[in-house]
DNA sequence: TCAAACTGTTAACAAATGTTATTGTTTATC
DNA sequence: GATAAACAATAACATTTGTTAACAGTTTGA
């Protein structure tokens, strides 16, 4: 697990830098975790206590709607972090459910783990800082792309945000993912291929 | 305007303790500037440099889409700021572009400020992380209604979120923030009062 | 291994939403 | 105060998107 400790270190090295001393201190308190294929990792109304590192498969966000329907709004995959970030900050119930698509193992970091490094390290709230900016700067293309670009053209774009992510997880979980239905999406991608 | 600082210095002392005499510092720095209605005050592709905290008025953001469309996205009111976050701190071209609305009066407070605050303030670092969260979590309800409300519930809504907006703007802004058609809106309006 | 569940496509139809145009009203500007 | 511009409602029609159902191929799990 050295490996995916070391690219968490980069990540973080990415943002502040972090000494030998300190890594040395937080990285043994890393724990790894399975998920199997459709297992539940976070129901929605409940606290979110963790944010996962993907080591390997895939996991999906969703909002459960008025009519029980499930809205998927993200897919989380390798070398990303999966979690319900208000949820884990605020200690308030979860807005949205996540599933593993496919078996899945993560690194686990816990809230404590968090309120630790935030306060003890030399640049800890440096670094709660720049993980906020980023995650808000995600959101920020998310809604852009939601104001100002078609289903079609979102579903084209999908590959470049999630590498390979069409063959990975079933049609009816992208169509949820662009806001349309799964035959309407069929007939977006035959009529895609006419032109 | 110290009605108006004060009001400031409230906002950040619900985030971090702040002591006088560091607010003795910074607290000249903001200058006021005013802006008339339909005034543009950042342009997309240019670079944000500032935070405006609205004292009076209504400031509304827009990307403009493939087809030179202005799409709404947001609208800022009093007592709340207005920005390209991203673009301000990433020094970036913006996505968005934002116009007066109404004559608005709003507090300056420019990149470098806030640059200076976030390094030498005591708890600088755990400001800029509470206000980037408080941005994220922002996003974050605001896809959650994307994705699990008509535009018919998100009208009826947005009294909520901006008291009153829906007398201050015309219709058709409304109906863009709302990602559908001023005819559609309209329609929308006149059934919903049949049920 | 085999039945059941899942999946993607297609068709027929219904509902939602967009487009264009017209009208009367309000608002802005000089 | 007069004129032009902006605005909201409405109608007629076109397009997009959703709904339901059928079908065939695939995967899954007991």
């Amino acid at each position: 697990m050295d490996h995916n400790l070391e690219k968490i270190r980069e990540l973080i090295s990415s943002f502040i830098e972090i000494s030998d001393s300190e890594w040395a201190q937080y990285s043994p308190k890393f724990t790894v975790e399975k998920f199997s294929k459709k297992e539940v990792i976070l129901c929605q109304n409940t606290i979110c206590k963790n944010i996962y590192f993907i080591i390997n498969g895939l996991i999906r966000s969703y909002y459960i709607d008025d009519n029980d329907e499930e809205r998927i709004f993200h897919f989380a995959v390798e070398n990303t972090f999966a979690t319900n970030y208000e949820s884990f900050i605020k200690g308030i119930p979860s807005s949205f459910s996540m599933q593993a698509s496919e078996d899945t193992t993560v690194l686990v970091i816990t809230i404590e783990m968090v309120q630790e490094l935030y306060k003890n390290l030399k640049n800890g709230e440096k670094l709660g800082r720049l993980i906020a900016e980023n995650y808000f700067f995600m959101l920020n293309d998310k809604i852009k792309a939601l104001y100002t670009q078609t289903p079609l053209q979102r579903y084209n774009s999908m590959n470049a945000t999630f590498p390979r992510i069409l063959e990975r997880v079933p049609q009816h979980y992208i169509a949820s993912y662009l806001n349309i239905t799964s035959v309407h999406l069929s007939r977006l991608k035959y009529a895609n291929k006419e032109d």
